[in-house]
DNA sequence: AACCGATCCTACTTGCTCGGTAGGCATTGT
DNA sequence: ACAATGCCTACCGAGCAAGTAGGATCGGTT
């Protein structure tokens, strides 16, 4: 899984949108809370935008806002729309490579490794993510005894 | 998730020597039952040997063999040979960066997505992969009812 | 010693993506 | 009119991805 600076910053942006639902937030604020840098941060809130997840309001005292509740926007929409899909193998969706001879059941695992993702990044939304009360699937996913060493 | 081609084509070479361990096989072999580009694979081979997934023998009728048994090589092993880290963020191991504000819960949430993952291809080995008897949960994965369904 | 099939090493190419910057136009409240 | 904002296009430098090319080296066979 790479989240490219790009993911990161648009969940950060949403996240702020999000803890000032329903207000309408600059680009500029945006950046200054979460030190991004502007001009790009623009460009992922555009994509964002394009993906229907926040509205734009331009001119004096403009901003964005999110189109819906902090809670009914999961992270992977969000990641979707500035990243493309969740999961790729060499560019394509996992269910869509076929394998020959002793690879065959290779898509299968494909396919269950970006299941595995879905069932983190469907299933956690803003509001859960603002706050910090993370489904205690997830939680216990992030308290394993070395989930969070290298490997 | 984003599985490079070396990352495709490597867990593809490993599967065709895991058929025929703990037999040598060389790379145009290995090229030919998988049909990949030769020279791009010896590329990735050199790869698995400096992380002593397989063992390269020099010479006529030379060619690899995989170091261990099937089952003692996790399929994730061979993606971290080739392509680097399960999961990264900006370039950085999920549990290096740091968030502040309304973002403070947000390693928690790519440290538990990196968890996910490695449940899914650390518990996978060769053996299962080229039998196609995958452990019951992976299995479990990818037979929800949408997981073949792009989003 | 010669040969042949194999790995190994270095270099190169081509195209694309990533992260970011710059400038200016369009819109809107005051 | 003005100022603050979003919107659009273009551009840039660096790096990476996916190969390709050519030859050096090794080692068993004849």
């Amino acid at each position: 899984m790479r989240v490219s600076a790009r993911g990161d910053y648009a969940v950060r942006a949403a996240l702020a949108l999000a803890a000032r639902y329903p207000a309408t937030v600059s680009t500029q604020a945006l950046a200054d809370e979460q030190r991004l840098p502007r001009k790009f941060l623009e460009a992922v809130l555009a994509d964002l935008r394009r993906a229907d997840v926040v509205r734009a309001v331009r001119g004096c005292d403009g901003g964005y806002q999110l189109t819906r509740e902090p809670r009914q926007v999961a992270v992977a929409t969000i990641l979707r729309a500035v990243d493309g899909p969740l999961a790729e193998v060499r560019g394509m969706r996992p269910e869509q490579v076929t394998y020959a001879g002793s690879a065959q059941h290779l898509s299968e695992l494909w396919v269950a490794a970006r299941s595995a993702l879905r069932d983190v990044l469907d299933e956690v939304n803003l509001a859960q993510l603002a706050t910090g009360r993370l489904p205690s699937r997830v939680r216990r996913l992030a308290a394993t005894p070395d989930a969070w060493q290298p490997r």
